[in-house]
DNA sequence: CGCTTTAGTGAACGCCGTTAGCAAACACCG
DNA sequence: CGGTGTTTGCTAACGGCGTTCACTAAAGCG
């Protein structure tokens, strides 16, 4: 009687659609529990179907490949991090945007440190993806996870926190990528001069290079706590950038 | 009647050690052109033997493992980016301690970006090894690669290049993290104070971010030209340490 | 009810790392 | 020279992997 009508297209999903997710969202969960285990080598398609009480044929009617797979659960994880930054803003009082600043960068810290191998999925060199895969969905998710930054960056702008530095230290070439990058990225409003994007680049190199410094453990057989020495570099960047610094 | 005669020990290889060690020297070169090729996923002692015309198994009497076989062009790797920094320093005026530097931190990039796959073994996340492999040859390579680096940087500051931040922004657990580091690597000669780590560590982490940002590939959707950001912050970087930049 | 679309299986192919047992080549010694 | 122990490389085998193909069974739908 009340069984589902075919109303394809703008209504509920059919109950095929409810499973078929269902079954998309258990294959990525247990993708990204044996990534955290076992770490990216450890992902492959028999174990999960094994584990799911499948074959690994079947899989291919939820996800194209491994590869495709990874590429899936890479645009969770941006979503996620995106996600607990977000969260972490949202804790303190909107109007103290200092505060805010220095809440979701450690944040952004705080997930590196304890989603490792997300991380290095994320963030490092694509070493398990065959060249040429389609990488579409991971840089979507990617690009909504940087406008995080931009809005609070672009608030700082607007704040005229800082001085911006002289137009002629921006080589023409410079200014081309830097302008290149703002477009593409959805961040080019009229009242954003290079200037402040050439900010926004050099500050969100100096964070990303602690984090993977610190999440790839580099120095780890020498330095074996690296918050102090990420805390010092925040405190670097956003001292240039007219953002009170407090210690955590 | 000229032959080796047992001289082990302390003279010349025998001939089975030269054989051997041109074997082995065979295994590496072919790893490395596959890790070039095809990534680090594409290294596997099957397809080395195959081109060898050997057989894998026969790959054991020479490296005990992929892992192994891995972290010993790993290795090799450190060495030659080292010579590579190296050859720059020493293809400029000795005096001249600011090109000196300029130069040898351009070198470090250049070598990166022209050795995409090489960098992102040494200086991504370790991804593809299992946890537990022993990494000895890889560290102690990276540990002289760094040292590279050390010289440099106690010229400059035996010149008194720049002022040492003041003490009271170093919190007692940096410092006994930035201790620990300079001991470990020999960095610690009693006339540089916990100041001067802080900065090196500091540069050595903006230089990383910047060169792993570009390599990674991680706004190249966005950017197609990192050179003008790379020589920006490298600008930024020698400026902070009152040495003179110049255009390349 | 019958037809179509979908989910899942089993077998197969060709890769991979690694182990064990065995035969040839080699280096050395008397 | 012959004998002996070591080094080298092979074959065979095990288990794991991604992926394709042909096929069955179930679900959805009119």
């Amino acid at each position: 009687m009340t069984k589902p009508q075919l109303d394809r297209g703008a209504g509920k999903p059919s109950r095929r659609e409810r499973v078929r997710e269902a079954t998309l969202a258990e294959i990525k969960g247990i993708a990204r529990r044996h990534l955290v285990e076992q770490g990216a080598a450890g992902v492959s398609l028999r174990a999960i179907a094994r584990e799911m009480g499948m074959t690994a044929p079947g899989l291919y009617r939820y996800v194209s490949g491994i590869d495709s797979l990874l590429v899936l659960i890479t645009a969770d994880m941006f979503e996620e991090l995106a996600a607990a930054v977000a969260a972490a803003d949202a804790s303190v009082p909107s109007e103290d945007t200092d505060l805010r600043i220095l809440t979701s960068l450690r944040a952004f810290r705080s997930w590196a440190v304890t989603h490792r191998a997300e991380f290095a999925t994320m963030f490092g060199p694509r070493v398990r993806l065959a060249p040429g895969t389609d990488l579409t969905p991971a840089l979507e998710a990617g690009r909504r996870f940087g406008a995080t930054f931009y809005t609070l960056f672009d608030r700082l702008l607007s704040e005229e926190r800082f001085p911006l530095p002289e137009g002629d230290r921006i080589t023409p070439g410079l200014a081309r990528e830097l302008r290149a990058f703002a477009d593409t990225c959805g961040f080019s409003a009229p009242h954003i001069p290079v200037e402040a994007i050439m900010v926004l680049s050099t500050c969100w190199v100096r964070l990303y290079g602690v984090v993977c410094m610190e999440v790839f453990e580099h120095l780890d057989f020498v330095m074996h706590d690296m918050e102090p020495l990420f805390e010092s570099e925040l405190q670097n960047i956003l001292t240039g950038l007219g953002v009170r610094y407090q210690t955590p």
